[in-house]
DNA sequence: GTCTATAAACCGATAGAC
DNA sequence: GTCTATCGGTTTATAGAC
């Protein structure tokens, strides 16, 4: 059997990006391991530390494309395209994790994960629009994220294989 | 006093979209109408019947917009420009309630409304990306719609002034 | 590590007075 | 129309046996 810290984890992921974090009982979660609800709390102190549990490397990894792409005074398409190309990696990476970050009202709740959030969110906006952006180009910014994030949150389309075409679609909304 | 109704309604699109309707009890929707929960069931039958009451002359405008734009055989340019600039002007109306219907799982999980939802987003795709659409027009007009509404969802941004410049933008994606 | 059993708090909803 | 009071059910979490 493989790990069962590991086992929970997965559903709960599947659990909390299906039906909220908040709607997931932990009855429900442990009959999905197949386990009784006092036996998570021998792997988990509570049902918050496993959505921390979940979350906390996912906001690693975005934090950490932010220090792989460092704000420049002028931004060419090259830095954009290779800032939106990196991003659209970690988003990929977990489908479910992408939709549970970005929709459950429980993680913008979260003292730490919302302002950790509105801050990654801050300097994407930096770094996609300038520093001294005018409502246009933050308006730009936002809507090229928004084509990017969408068909992964969606979760109909197959976007890896297109994820390059993707980035390329993006950006011409910051075209002149 | 104005209508009592209205003001629940009011309060609990605030409430619902920024906690999550599950989140959000009945004693805290009253308390922030002024009343008791057993208040709120004089004008409401359910907690889920104000939600229906929200969410649903929502749904009734996003479906009369595709009524106003009939599937046509090959789509131009000014096509997708009528459809998503009449689309906008739907999610501009409450960007509360749009994302309130875009996030949260208790709509989802509604069995009507779910229904409804998904029904929308496939009648949406069929119009911008074409009846037997390839993957990639797909994409794009998955992303289309993504850049249209994420400048809404965020909220941080006054779209309306810049809402047909934000049509501009979207459409570039369509491009040859 | 996982179980049975249960505590303590909270939730949606109702009864009945006013 | 709104209140006080409360019911019945569910939830997170714990205690203690194995």
């Amino acid at each position: 059997m493989v790990d069962t810290r590991a086992r929970i984890l997965d559903a709960a992921l599947r659990l909390f990006s299906r039906d909220g974090f908040q709607s997931s009982t932990v009855r429900d979660l442990a009959a999905a391991v197949g386990l009784t609800s006092a036996a998570l709390y021998y792997h988990f102190p509570s049902k918050e530390a496993c959505l921390e549990a979940l979350v906390a490397p996912y906001l690693d990894a975005a934090e950490q494309v932010l220090d792989r792409h460092p704000v420049v005074p002028d931004l060419g398409r090259a830095q954009r395209r290779s800032l939106l190309s990196d991003y659209l990696v970690v988003l990929l990476e977990s489908p479910n994790l992408t939709r549970l970050v970005d929709r459950d009202p429980a993680i913008a709740a979260h003292t730490d994960f919302g302002h950790r959030i509105s801050q990654l969110v801050d300097e994407f906006l930096l770094r996609l629009a300038g520093a001294d952006a005018t409502p246009e180009q933050q308006l730009r910014a936002t809507a090229a994220l928004g084509a990017v994030r969408r068909p992964v949150l969606r979760g109909d389309l197959d976007v890896a294989p297109l994820a390059e075409k993707l980035v390329d679609l993006a950006l011409r909304i910051f075209d002149a």
